[in-house]
RNA sequence: CGGGGUGUAGCGCAGUUUGGUAGCGCACCACGUUCGGGACGUGGGGGUCGGAGGUUCAAAUCCUCUCACCCCGACCA
């Protein structure tokens, strides 16, 4: 391509309204343009960008065994309504109507979509298993999209199913992708973790995130610092650490018996522990909850956070929320800031760290007054769990000799055990060796490739601009000529360029008539891994000067550029 | 949806407090000089100041309503 035929508006300053790197960039580097709130129109450097991600994936699922199709974006409410996901799915889902006043919705997701395919076509396991993956534009109205192509509402997105006949079969296939997506982002030359995940309102039995490191990542992750543990922090499980688990039974009845203070005013913990002139780690954080199974009160030690989904994984609720302030008086008779677990009759939950808590101070429940010399056993009783939000230096739960290290992460994708869900649901059986009908076991699969461009900008810019991993580049090598009115010097960088696209390598020729200067901030800004740089200079000694973004400037004979770009891409020589 | 903020030229902003000819930098067009890290000079084009209503002799500026966008929270590839 040719630098003066492009259509790449760069600009010398990022648009106010964009706050990531990753969007600045993009945005100046002439990507994307904004249309609305989350929905972008790709220009031709961005559209490179994308096919090159799109085509990583496209070839190591291929390699995988799964097979394309492409589902319709518009989809018939019919096939929601019987997931059950139409009343479920909330705002997110856009619903719109045909001429005849129908139902549709525009896809964020095809679990419907492909499990009422299979269930049409597919009825005997020796169909099974199969894999099925398309790449495709997803719409969701999120609430609030931001960072340009990092959380769009319209975005492409690969998604893959997976059915089986068995569980194990059903595994196999989760490993499987498991390892696909590492080659994909081994391949996009990206710095990443696949950590175990909460399956959100997608359902299912276990997942695994793949998060592309970066200190601008949305997402808290943990991982293992001695096995290969890692999770996200919404899920990460804590392990023990020596004593905390252990109650402190016998010794508690010769203490004191708690002891009602006044602290008028003082709700939270820093309050309190200033107040008291006590640790943040002698109180008990008592939080209530709502869950769709009733209230329920959770304990934490002070200077810890409760983790909202283990919440609601030990009360065994679909959903949990802090409670309002009706419901804590309710339950509690005091207002929030002076509830605690003595003398309370209602659900009570406790993390580990709790138990073996000693002379500790809770709310009264009661306003304006806390309890001290609070002994757990002896003045209340809770169900001991793991409740709370992991961090750096937490005992790993595996191999219980590491520690916690703690990061953040960019979600690129996601691949699910769904079990039987959407198969019960959507009627997708099949019959087996010996006659007998069951429901497919499913798995799904799915990567942002939009947000993997934006990742890989994340983790791979400097001050001047994009510093593209070679292999998701717009272009892999450019031109710049710098001496615009010298012929020589103007058809050496012609014969170079023709050199290199006969190769097949993806160049881009700089023949605008701009300053060296304008040219040489375009290329970096827009991120080149390989420039070649075309002057009268270099010319007196039949050279050219090559330099990776980056890196340093060296000189190489005209006759060896095209060998040593091949060199430096790592391009295997081809038949 | 709750809380906070911003809308003035393609981009970045000033002007709004205290109503009175709509400005600056970059970008764009023409000519000239320049030509290896976003050149300089001269001349030029581009705006119904987000929209609607109101107050006023007069509104970017004051009042009311509205729309869009951005940031912080719950959701997610």
């Amino acid at each position: 391509m040719r630098f003066s035929k492009l259509f790449a508006p760069t600009l010398r300053e990022s648009p106010a309204d964009a706050e990531v790197v990753s969007h600045k960039l993009m945005l100046r580097a002439g990507m994307i343009r904004k249309v609305a709130a989350g929905i972008y129109t790709l220009l031709p450097l961005g559209v490179n960008v994308l096919k090159s991600v799109e085509n990583i994936v496209r070839e190591e699922m291929m390699l995988a065994g799964a097979q394309e199709v492409t589902m319709p974006m518009v989809v018939p409410s019919e096939l929601w309504k019987e997931s059950g996901r139409w009343d479920e799915y909330g705002k997110e889902l856009l619903r719109l109507n045909d001429r005849h006043g129908r139902d549709f919705c525009l896809g964020p997701t095809h679990e419907e979509v492909v499990t009422n395919l299979v269930a049409g076509e597919v009825r005997s396991y020796k169909n099974l298993p199969m894999n099925l993956f398309q790449i495709q534009t997803k719409f969701r109205d999120e609430i609030r999209p931001r960072f340009g192509l990092m959380r769009g509402r319209e975005f492409v997105m690969k998604d893959a199913y997976s059915f089986h006949v068995t569980e194990e079969c059903a595994e196999k296939e989760y490993l499987n992708m498991k390892a696909a997506y590492s080659r994909i982002f081994e391949r996009c030359g990206l710095d990443f973790r696949a950590v175990e995940a909460d399956t959100g309102n997608i359902g299912g039995n276990f997942s695994h995130e793949f998060m592309v490191l970066a200190d601008t990542g949305e997402d808290a992750i943990v991982s293992c610092e001695k096995c290969d543990y890692a999770a996200n922090v919404e899920r990460a499980e804590i392990g023990l650490p020596a004593g905390e688990g252990a109650s402190s039974s016998e010794a508690a009845s010769s203490l004191p018996l708690p002891e009602k203070v006044s602290t008028p005013g003082k709700k939270s913990i820093d309050e309190v522990s200033e107040f008291l002139k006590v640790k943040p780690e002698t109180l008990i954080k008592s939080l209530v909850y709502n869950t769709d199974k009733g209230p329920v009160m959770a304990l934490v030690r002070g200077d810890l956070e409760i983790n909202n989904i283990k919440v609601k994984r030990a009360a065994s609720a679909s959903w949990a929320e802090l409670a309002s302030e009706d419901i804590v008086s309710e339950i509690t008779g005091a207002p929030s800031g002076y509830v605690g677990p003595v003398g309370l009759k209602g659900k009570l939950i406790a993390d580990f760290s709790v138990r073996s808590m000693r002379g500790a101070v809770t709310g009264a429940n009661e306003e304006g007054a806390h309890l001290r010399n609070v002994e757990p056993g002896r003045d209340f009783s809770a169900e001991y769990t793991d409740l709370r939000v992991a961090g750096s230096g937490d005992k790993c739960p595996r191999c219980d000799e590491g520690s916690f290290k703690l990061f953040r992460g960019i979600e690129v994708g996601h691949i699910f055990m769904l079990g039987t869900k959407y198969s019960e649901s959507m009627g997708a059986k099949f019959l087996d060796e010996n006659g007998k009908e069951k429901p497919m076991i499913m798995g799904c699969y799915g990567i942002g490739i939009g947000r993997t461009a934006a990742a890989a900008i994340e983790q791979n810019h400097d001050e001047a601009g994009i510093r593209w991993p070679v292999p998701i580049a717009p272009y892999q090598v450019c031109i710049a000529a710098v001496t615009m009115k010298d012929h020589d010097s103007l058809e050496l960088a012609e014969s170079l360029y023709f050199g290199l696209m006969d190769k097949g390598i993806p160049t881009l020729m700089d023949d605008r008539n701009e300053r060296a200067g304008v040219k040489f901030k375009d290329l970096d800004l827009i991120g080149i891994p390989v420039r070649i740089t075309v002057s009268t200079n270099t010319m007196k000694e039949e050279s050219v000067e090559i330099k990776e973004r980056g890196g340093e400037t060296r000189l190489v004979g005209y006759k060896d550029t095209v060998a040593e770009i091949i060199r430096i891409l790592k391009i295997p020589p081809s038949g």
